[in-house]
DNA sequence: CTAGTTGTAACTATGATGGTTACATGTAAT
DNA sequence: ATTACATGTAACCATCATAGTTACAACTAG
């Protein structure tokens, strides 16, 4: 189990696009980054807008920021390109047997525990924002 | 994306393997319990017999507790079952273009960030014991 | 009207999941 | 020993998500 790429490229995209800010970010320029296919970009990039990160236009070449980046979280991005379900990180098995101690409460103990730890895992992204990356890759730039 | 319930079975499975500790605890029964195939129970049986928190034998019917439940974590059932790779939980792009400078430096800028939300999850994994799951359990059933 | 771009749908290959069946291996009791 | 019953695995299947690909309609600007 993996949660999908689609969130890294998410993020490489925003960074991207803030980058390039005095160019144009097609979809086409964006995927020759990513290394993909313009479809997939364009299809992230409609999740993105639909989160109101991102603005596009049919018909019209490039994606811009809706928001300052530094307003934008991973928790942000993670939410807008849905690779995982709300409180749905943790897959229970269902029907458990309801004529069993065990199997008629396993679900109820257990539930909250793992949305504990998605919510611990969440707010761990919600803490490095969008410009956080991206002064990262300029620094890391510098340096070599 | 969800994390496979091999991890809640398995919980179940130790709760359950406690619950009826002076029974005997034979895949079909807890298979049962379960409510699936006793096959299903029986590999994950084996991967917490891999982990040193059960004993089974062949030709012997019913696994036991090889620990103390209060000395096994959520996070121990979890690395037991193998549902998420380590340091894997989050899937990066591979093969972003080295010619751009968010292609080049992508990855080494958000890997840790990823590993640090994995950490967080585990983290709080690791502060539930299956005991107490097990009161839980136990405290619901004497409630209702 | 043309060229270029976005937005989508349809389709494919791949891999994980969860279940099922089958059977070899092993234990214990008669 | 033979029988009955468990465990340990392998093989196979259906289902689903992922990621990619192609194709094309809709739209904008020159």
């Amino acid at each position: 189990m993996s949660i999908s790429s689609r969130f890294s490229v998410g993020i490489h995209i925003l960074a991207l696009i803030e980058i390039n800010k005095n160019g144009t970010s097609t979809s086409e320029f964006l995927a020759g980054s990513v290394n993909t296919n313009p479809a997939v970009i364009r299809k992230i990039i409609g999740m993105l807008k639909g989160a109101g990160l991102v603005k596009v236009q049919p018909g019209i070449a490039g994606a811009e920021l809706a928001k300052n980046l530094s307003d934008i979280t991973l928790f942000d991005v993670y939410k807008a390109v849905n690779v995982v379900q709300e409180k749905e990180l943790f897959s229970v098995h269902d029907n458990p047997n309801p004529d069993c101690t065990v199997g008629r409460n396993i679900q109820a103990a257990i539930v909250p525990v793992f949305e504990a730890a998605q919510t611990a895992l969440e707010k761990s992204l919600g803490n490095v924002t969008v410009e956080d990356i991206v002064n990262d890759i300029i620094e890391k730039e510098n340096i070599s």
